[in-house]
DNA sequence: TTCGAATATCCCTTTACGGGAATATTCGGT
DNA sequence: ACCGAATATTCCCGTAAAGGGATATTCGAA
């Protein structure tokens, strides 16, 4: 239990940068899927049932549902239950960890390693 | 060719959103695998050939160069060939890119679809 | 408790992908 | 022209994942 409350940022499950990455993997892997980024899309209007979801988008609905389970297991969508109808919506974590993860290189838009030293050092003696 | 200087925004390539979804599951894809994670991580350092890549990663020679490749054609990495060696550095589009993607789902940080009227209007009459 | 709507799960087949090992290619040096 | 280092490519294999279809489950209504 090191490092608990060590940088007091946020909701920071205390993770190092290494599990960061394999989180990213997963989420990453989740919106990979031109079926799975739309339901994302669609759900920025607000939540959906699983029917109006495959309705939309013309899926079926089992492959809706199965969609839908792999976005919920990456943390995108969370499901709540009303009647007969699951209502998914999205869940606003994964995208504030991704925008924390896009800041370790927001170095990049500004200098873009233009610096030649380091491209130098590449070079054997 | 509507709108061509429309938002006059940065490099925006003048595409649709969904092309744009598009484009972001290869994105995504190129990212959704730990060693191109890891990759991409190590890269930020500054440009690095591939033996030194895979070494550093512990990959295979073959493995970092197939790697690599997958990033390269999802724009992450581009190559600059040096004698014998290739260097392969970071590409600031993707994650400029990634970024205006995440600030259409911005919103989800202060409201979260707290009200319910959306909600209730998936309940049948 | 029976019925129907909404959703999840299971089975099957096909395809995409990653690892491993061998081989091809490219390039500078001699 | 030849050799060796660095890198890319190819082939094979095993596994994960996606689609299709049928079926199981759950819940409210009557």
């Amino acid at each position: 239990m090191r490092g608990t409350g060590e940088g007091g940022r946020k909701a920071d499950s205390g993770l190092r940068r290494d599990d960061m990455d394999e989180r990213h993997t997963e989420l990453f892997g989740a919106l990979a899927e031109p079926s799975r980024m739309r339901i994302v899309s669609l759900l920025r209007e607000g939540p959906l049932s699983v029917g109006e979801i495959a309705d939309r988008l013309e899926l079926r609905q089992p492959q809706a549902s199965k969609h839908l389970k792999v976005l919920q297991q990456a943390g995108v969508v969370e499901v709540q239950a009303a009647a007969n109808r699951r209502h998914y919506r999205l869940r606003p974590e994964p995208f504030r960890e991704m925008e924390d993860w896009l800041a370790g290189y927001r170095e990049l838009w500004s200098e873009r390693f233009d610096r030649l030293d380091e491209y130098l050092r590449n070079m054997p003696d």
